[in-house]
DNA sequence: TTTGATTAGATACAAGGTATCAATTGACAT
DNA sequence: ATGTCAATTGATACCTTGTATCTAATCAAA
């Protein structure tokens, strides 16, 4: 979800993100909008259920989930231990700098790793076409916190 | 599977390492390590119970790929649209440039990224403990072959 | 060759996700 | 305001990948 949304709040931005690709603004659309515009760190698909009225079918947040991906508002997120979560995408490609003691992130953009993929792959011959990058480790604040790793 | 091993073939040198770490030579392990060494691309747990006779329990097929990753024989591989899979790795920590056309992969060793990131993740407060990359593209083979992307 | 822990296979189960389909609902043109 | 119809929903069944459990088989060491 690139930043040029005249919306106000992150569900309104959502929101207008499915109507400009021509999917209408549904009351479960809106519900879960919102649900995933108060999440503070990567979630689930079945992490968001729990947080909505059970009269919202499974189906419905996992398709719904599914064009979000395509549309780049939320991406997916590798975690360590090879859990596939979502969060909030604020532009387009990036990566991210996850904290696995807290589940905090990051996100990391114009960072030089591009280039040196580019020169990695040259001198193997290869097409680039794509990466992708996940980074974990402890945040500066859960490295003040408990000095010790948990 | 670092490469200190007297055994000739791929699949002796995996059943040494099970034998290292204590686990016994089995039929089934043989089996499975013969197949995992025939392998030419990443595959699957299904994709390789396909080619091992039926009898051949699934939940040993899964019990073995798991001590296998543990024991750093092989390792997984996160395909562009999030599958899973696994192959043979031949050393540590490593990273894979993916042909996205024909499935094969090579391995990335003593890559300059690490630097890079240990640079940004200080420049975030970060503690770095860990981190996945792949890298997705056309391989110098399916660039000659074929001309168009497929 | 006896022995006892490891391992195997069968089976049931679980998580995460998709396909199907009848019923509902939203947006738009009356 | 209302009719219309495609888009969407929720229920349900199903699929894939993987794990837990348990009894029987089997490996290796004495």
């Amino acid at each position: 979800m690139v930043v040029t949304k005249r919306s106000a709040t992150v569900a309104e931005q959502i929101l207008e993100t499915l109507d400009e690709r021509g999917f209408r603004s549904t009351a479960p659309r809106r519900a879960l909008a919102a649900v995933i515009a108060e999440q503070e760190h990567h979630f689930t698909a079945e992490g968001l259920r729990k947080q909505l009225p059970p009269s919202l079918g499974r189906a419905t947040v996992y398709r719904t989930l599914k064009i979000l991906v395509d549309a780049g508002v939320i991406c997916r997120v590798l975690l360590e231990d090879g859990d596939l979560h979502y969060q909030l995408s604020l532009q387009g490609h990036h990566h991210h700098l996850l904290c696995v003691h807290c589940g905090s992130s990051q996100d990391l953009m114009g960072c030089d790793i591009e280039d040196v993929l580019a020169t990695t792959s040259a001198r193997h011959g290869f097409e680039l076409s794509g990466h992708w990058l996940e980074v974990y480790g402890r945040c500066r604040n859960c490295i003040e916190i408990g000095e010790v790793a948990a």
